[in-house]
DNA sequence: TGTCAACTGTCAGTGGCTGTCATTAGTCTT
DNA sequence: AAGACTAATGACAGCCACTGACAGTTGACA
């Protein structure tokens, strides 16, 4: 779906257009704003009618994922093929940092890698755009929670370790993409080592007290 | 805003045809559907024109959460009143099962618990609406790293952990969430024991290896 | 080349949501 | 108790996302 030649003709023009709509949509909405962005701007820009638009895209949130779907998938991919002797969450980390040193290459074929920079901040930063985020990665962890027990060889039914571990992965995850959407360096070095800092505090974070250094009160029982 | 006896004559009348609104829309999303249900209809049969709805609720999907933001802004209180001994995770998980020994009064002040239930159930299961759920919840979870912070004596924006801790937490309660909506026991006391169940998997769930028992591969390195 | 099917445009309509303005109805004087 | 003030509401017009139906166009393929 990402770098498949399509084979006839008509496939071909299908993909032109589908990747100019959503080239012309993240310019629009990273320039002028998501909600002061209509479809019919869109549309015209590609010289399509509205109609055609909604024929290629669900909805108008729909073509703002339409790049992080992309990677989404190529996660998953990478998380398939970590080794087994990885524990659940090491591989869930490990594929993050795997996955993204062949994101640019697998984003630059639709647009340009700065604009999905800008793309990403700006849904973090657009409250329904944030909302279909979140909705959309229930769908990723329930996923994700399947590929951990297949790894450790659970069902994801009857043991809740699966997803209790993503759940407190993406958590993480969801965390740091939103710092990160608020700072000002949009680099991926950034989120790369911001998504290292966080994940090396799971662990830590969890444990009974924080308190072992300078502070006050004693720790509890 | 949830008991306060309201002065004014005008007041109460607010607040009377605020509750009726949040009733009759529960009842109806419940009854036939989050979609299927037009605002026209919940206005009519409260009989306030559609106007009057929206200056009491910015979108259809806010009133579907008219219930839930008392509660959560319950747990905040539950939480803030917690003993200082607790360690983060410790406080977070008291206050839940705190919270929810209180939850039956404060929401029969305006539903009927058993309607709430449902609704919560609807929640989960329309896109729409657990889209917005999980923005709410990230507006949750910031002012939850908050207080965190603060029981510990730390600066949120340079210690990682009080954010951390509560991504993991909420991800986890989250999923619990779910899970529960698409069960079909929708009691206070099987969502309780969920909860306790997944609670008790954070920990060991983020181990290196889960392989401990009748496994197969041996445990890595 | 002609037939078929995929793709697209046009049009009409629904529903969520907003701005505006006139009207109603508590509230607050004096 | 009457009038002035203002919050609350209703009525109306309009924008925009989205959908169904139907007709026209254009690749695909025999």
């Amino acid at each position: 779906m990402t770098t498949a030649e399509p084979t006839g003709l008509r496939a071909r023009k299908k993909q032109r257009t589908r990747d100019a709509l959503v080239r012309v949509a993240l310019e629009l909405f990273t320039t002028q704003g998501y909600e002061r962005t209509t479809v019919d701007e869109i549309a015209d820009a590609v010289e399509v009618s509205q109609r055609t638009f909604f024929r290629y895209f669900a909805s108008k949130e729909e073509v703002a994922f339409a790049v992080q779907e992309i990677l989404e998938a190529h996660y998953a991919v990478v998380l398939r093929g970590r080794p087994a002797e990885e524990g659940p969450l090491e591989a869930l980390r490990n594929a993050v940092f795997a996955a993204w040193d062949a994101i640019g290459e697998a984003v630059e074929e639709i647009v340009p890698l700065d604009l999905y920079m800008r793309s990403f901040q700006m849904i973090e930063s657009t409250p329904a755009l944030l909302a279909a985020h979140m909705r959309r990665s229930t769908v990723t962890e329930e996923a994700l929670a399947g590929l951990i027990a297949e790894r450790e060889g659970l069902d994801v039914n009857t043991d809740p370790r699966p997803r209790v571990a993503v759940a407190a992965f993406s958590g993480v995850m969801r965390a740091t993409g939103r710092l990160w959407g608020q700072g000002e360096d949009p680099s991926i070095e950034a989120i790369r080592s911001l998504t290292e800092t966080f994940l090396d505090h799971l662990g830590p974070a969890l444990a009974g007290s924080w308190r072992t250094d300078e502070r006050r009160s004693p720790p509890g029982p």
